[in-house]
RNA sequence: GUGGAGGUGGCCCAGCCUGGUAAGGCGUCAGACUGCUAAUCUGAUGUCGCCUUGCGACCCGGGGGUUCGAAUCCCCCCCUCCACGCCA
């Protein structure tokens, strides 16, 4: 959520950024319009409430009588008036909320201009693309010859765009949320094990909702939500709190099971790529507004440390303005090569939002004792999502005999076994 | 699920029965005083709007209602704690 004065006082730059995300300023005109009445009704009803609230006080000390009983019918017409209009205001309060919930943070100035994902930036590449000496198959292949991802179990128990890890699958995922939690440990991070269901506003809170919720899974009789990213629980984590500046910056890690609905995305992709159901380590900061430009620095960092412990090839994106999410002020995407597939698969997200979900769910603290409350910065990143390191770990390590080599550092948490033979 | 107790500025807590400008304390900051610190005294310490050195309105978990006037009375909902029940 951006600060309704600077929409006020800074239309224009609103309209400009709204263009740049490819976005209609419908919006932003509601909001104009719809906030001008509503602060001419506040005058109004200052006023008239000063005046009832004056009168009242003469009521109270007035005796019996035809004085006394003239200004009560008086002040009931006013209070009406009151009444009629905080009906108005309260229309015109929830078309500016729906409004400013529904206009995007403001990338910043080193975002590039651009229409999609073609305009995405490499602003770094790691890691050589392996030389096969066979032709190297696609992971839902390799897993299936294997026995380690069951298709048809996953269709069984929920429903086409569900699998089930079996065997040595399960434990590599198991073995790859371990080291991911463990090395986000050694880089500072706080472990948090979160809920798995979100209510309506923690996913206000950090912008999911309302332009994302046709992609949650609703749970109707509780109003609640399943968990689209860790993101949203652990940045909730400190909602409406005031924070002291000595406990900044506060850096948490979460794993946890993360559910899209993707819908009208599924077609084109065979296994694990996209999935309603999937396993993500997240990482969550929190800072002070000055420190969150080479905060966003470090989080990539911290990010891309996991997959070149995993020896992956990987290049980062700096997306474009017309490709970044809702939120974010910049967004740095890591994206794994696949060989099978011949192709770069997004496996983390790095972002800065600035003040934006801090805003929205009332996340501040005191620059000095004495001083106004402010509203800290938030940064998200993955690190990383299962599936897709899944399928750069199969396609990348697969062997001519059909079996994988597990990546060095994840033996130990697998009792040192290196091969992933027929399960 | 049942019964009880609660939710009041950053924190604690009074006021509610009996409607009439939200009291007090702690913490923090500033000023005063004092060799320094401490103590003490004074002031500041929530949100919004506007003609922005200021003026005004709002704010007692959320939403309705009654009333000239609601933290206070009535209705609905949420959350926390305690006890009992059920349960992996």
């Amino acid at each position: 959520m951006l600060d309704v004065s600077i929409i006020r006082s800074n239309p224009e730059m609103i309209r400009t950024m709204l263009q740049n995300r490819n976005k209609d300023d419908d919006i932003l005109n509601n909001f104009l319009a719809a906030d001008e009445e509503w602060r001419q009704l506040t005058n109004e009803n200052n006023g008239l409430r000063k005046i009832r609230n004056e009168v009242s006080m003469q009521i109270s000390k007035m005796s019996q009588g035809t004085d006394k009983d003239t200004k009560i019918v008086e002040m009931r017409n006013v209070g009406d008036k009151i009444k009629a209009n905080d009906a108005r205001m309260a229309e015109l309060d929830e078309i500016r909320n729906n409004c400013v919930l529904n206009i995007p943070n403001i990338p910043d100035k080193s975002v590039p201009l651009g229409k999609d994902s073609n305009d995405n930036v490499i602003v770094y590449e790691w890691g050589e693309k392996r030389k096969f000496d066979f032709k190297p198959k696609e992971h839902w292949e390799i897993a299936d010859d294997l026995g380690i991802i069951d298709f048809d179990g996953g269709v069984k128990v929920a429903g086409s765009g569900f699998y089930c890890l079996r065997g040595d699958g399960a434990r590599l995922e198991r073995a790859l949320i371990n080291y991911f939690l463990d090395m986000h440990h050694k880089q500072g991070y706080t472990e948090i094990f979160p809920p798995v269901i979100v209510n309506k506003n923690a996913l206000i809170g950090t912008g999911q909702y309302p332009n994302l919720k046709d992609d949650m899974y609703h749970l109707e009789k509780d109003d609640m939500y399943l968990n689209p990213t860790a993101e949203v629980p652990l940045t909730n984590l400190f909602q409406d709190d005031i924070l002291e500046k000595e406990q900044l910056p506060i850096k948490y890690t979460a794993y946890l099971p993360s559910f899209r609905r993707e819908v009208g995305k599924h077609a084109d992709t065979r296994g694990i790529i996209r999935v309603h159901e999937f396993n993500k380590v997240e990482m969550v900061r929190f800072v002070l507004p000055e420190t969150s430009w080479p905060a966003l620095e470090e989080l990539r960092n911290d990010a891309e440390e996991l997959i070149k412990g995993l020896n992956l090839p990987y290049h980062v994106l700096l997306l474009c303005t017309g490709d970044m999410s809702f939120s974010c002020a910049k967004c740095f995407d890591l994206e794994l090569y696949a060989p099978g597939k011949d192709a770069w698969l997004e496996a983390s997200s790095c972002s800065n939002f600035t003040d934006f979900q801090a805003r929205r769910a009332r996340i501040k603290y005191r620059p000095e004792p004495h001083l106004k409350s402010e509203f800290i910065h938030t940064l998200n990143g993955s690190g990383l999502a299962l599936p897709r390191t899944m399928v750069a770990i199969l396609e990348n390590y697969q062997n001519k005999d059909g079996t994988v080599t597990i990546p060095e550092v994840l033996r130990k948490y697998m009792d040192g076994q290196e091969i992933i033979g027929k399960n």
